[in-house]
DNA sequence: TCGGTACTAGTACCAAAGTACAATTTTCCC
DNA sequence: GGGAAAATTGTACTTTGGTACTAGTACCGA
C-alpha cells in the first residue's frame, strides 16, 4: 500500500487521478489547498503535484516542497508540457514529468515507474534530450523532427496538414488524391508512431517544433 | 490484448517476462532462436529484446530488426545497462531501454510506458542525459488562456482535456457527466470561439500560451 | 530478378464527432 | 420569488474519422 499525495486546486484533476489509481493498491490523500506541506500524512512516499497553469507560481511551489520534503519522490503534472520546464524540474530532483491531463493507464504506469526508483521524463522532454545530446552518436542523423523523422515525405506532408486543422477531405482535394489514400497515410503515421489520433498527432506535430531546439527539415 | 513478441537466448529470462506479463491482458509469444524475425505474429506491437551478453552481435541485430519491424515498439533488455549503448539504440528508434533482470512490477511498468507511446531510457540513461545536457533557458513565463477566458470553467476543462487528445467518451468518463454534455458544451465552445472543430480547439489551447501574443490571467 | 517499401486507391464497415430539435435541474443574482 | 445563465441529458440524425482487407504501380537495392 503506497501511500500519495494529490496536490491539485482544480477539482476535476483530483477526481481523474483519483479513478485512476483507486483499484490499485493506493491510498491517496487529496488537497487542494496550499497548505498541504505542513500536514502531509506519515508514510507518504509519492506526491502528485498539478502545476496548474499559474506559471512560475505553482513551480516555485514546487521546487520549495522538493528541497522540504527530500523524501518524497514529486512527480509534476504540467499543463502544457515542454522540454524546458521538465529539464529545469528535473535536475533539481523532480522524478516525473508529464501531462495534467494523462490517461489513467498512464498515471498508473507514470506511478509505478516512480515508485520503483525510475525517472518518468515524459515524451517531450526525452525526445528533446535524445535529440539535442551531443554524445556518442557515431555519425548518421544529427537533424532531427523527434517523431515525424520516421515518417517519409508524404506522410509528414500529411501530418503538418492535418497539424493545421484540415479535414481529410481537404487534404485529399489540395494534395490531388482521393480521401481513402489520405487515410493510408496517417494510418501508416500512427502504426509509426503510436500515435492513435488526429488530434494527438496535431499536437504532436504543432509542439514537436516549439521549444525552437530541432532543426526541421523536411 | 496487445500481442507481444519476446526473444531471448535465456530461458530463464523469458519465464520471469512470461510471468511478469501473463496476469495482464498480453499474449506473449516467445522465441528463443534468431529465426524470429521472419515469423513475427501477425498484431505484434512490442517486442521486448534480450541484448543479452554477446555485445556487438545482439546489439546488430536489434538494429536491423528495427528498421525492419518499423511498426513494432522495441524494448531492448539489456545485461549491463550503459548510457552509450542505450543512446545508441534510443536514437535509432529503440523506445525502452532497461535491466534484462528488472522486476515484475518494472517490465509491467515498462511495457505500458511503451505501449501509450512514451520512451522508457532507464536511469543510467535518463541520469546521463540530464547531467550531460545543456542548461535550459528559462521558460517563456506561461501566460494563458485567451481564447479560453470567455468560456465557464467547465467549458475550459472540456477544452483543455480535449487538447490533451482525449476523446468524448473518456473525458465524459473522468468527469462524471454523459457524453452527451460533452458535446454540449464543445458546442457552446465552438459557437462562441468560431472553432469549428476539436482539432483546431486543441491547436487554439495548447498553443495560446506559447505565442506570447495573449496576456489575461485567468 | 526478387523482395521490400512507398504511394496510390477501392469497398465495406464501425466508431467517433458534431448538429438539431428538445427538456430538466442547478446556481446565482436582484 | 423571479429570472438568467450554466449545467445537465435525451433521441435522432448526418458527417467525419479510422480500420480491415485488398491490390496495382513504381522504385530501389541485393
Amino acid at each position: 500500500m503506497t501511500v500519495i499525495i494529490a496536490v491539485s486546486r482544480d477539482l476535476g484533476v483530483l477526481r481523474r487521478w483519483n479513478n485512476a489509481l483507486t483499484d490499485t493498491s493506493h491510498e491517496l490523500h487529496q488537497f487542494s489547498s496550499e497548505d498541504w506541506s505542513d500536514r502531509v500524512p506519515g508514510g507518504a512516499t509519492i506526491c502528485l503535484y498539478d502545476l496548474g497553469s499559474h506559471g512560475d507560481a505553482d513551480q516555485r511551489s514546487l521546487v520549495a516542497a522538493l528541497s522540504r520534503h527530500s523524501s518524497i519522490r514529486f512527480i509534476a503534472m504540467a499543463a502544457r508540457p515542454n522540454a524546458d520546464e521538465g529539464l529545469s524540474l528535473l535536475r533539481q530532483g523532480l522524478r516525473g514529468y508529464c501531462n495534467r491531463l494523462a490517461s489513467a493507464e498512464a498515471v498508473v504506469a507514470l506511478v509505478s515507474t516512480v515508485e520503483q526508483g525510475e525517472i518518468w521524463a515524459g515524451r517531450q522532454v526525452t525526445d528533446f534530450l535524445l535529440s539535442s545530446s551531443l554524445a556518442a552518436a557515431p555519425s548518421a542523423t544529427s537533424t532531427s523532427d523527434g517523431l515525424l523523422d520516421q515518417l517519409t515525405a508524404r506522410e509528414k506532408d500529411i501530418a503538418q496538414q492535418v497539424a493545421a486543422g484540415r479535414s481529410n477531405k481537404v487534404i485529399a482535394a489540395d494534395s490531388g488524391i482521393s480521401e481513402r489514400t489520405v487515410k493510408a497515410h496517417l494510418n501508416t503515421i500512427f502504426r509509426k508512431t503510436g500515435i492513435r489520433s488526429r488530434v494527438q498527432l496535431a499536437l504532436e506535430v504543432s509542439q514537436g517544433g516549439q521549444d525552437g531546439r530541432r532543426m526541421s527539415n523536411g
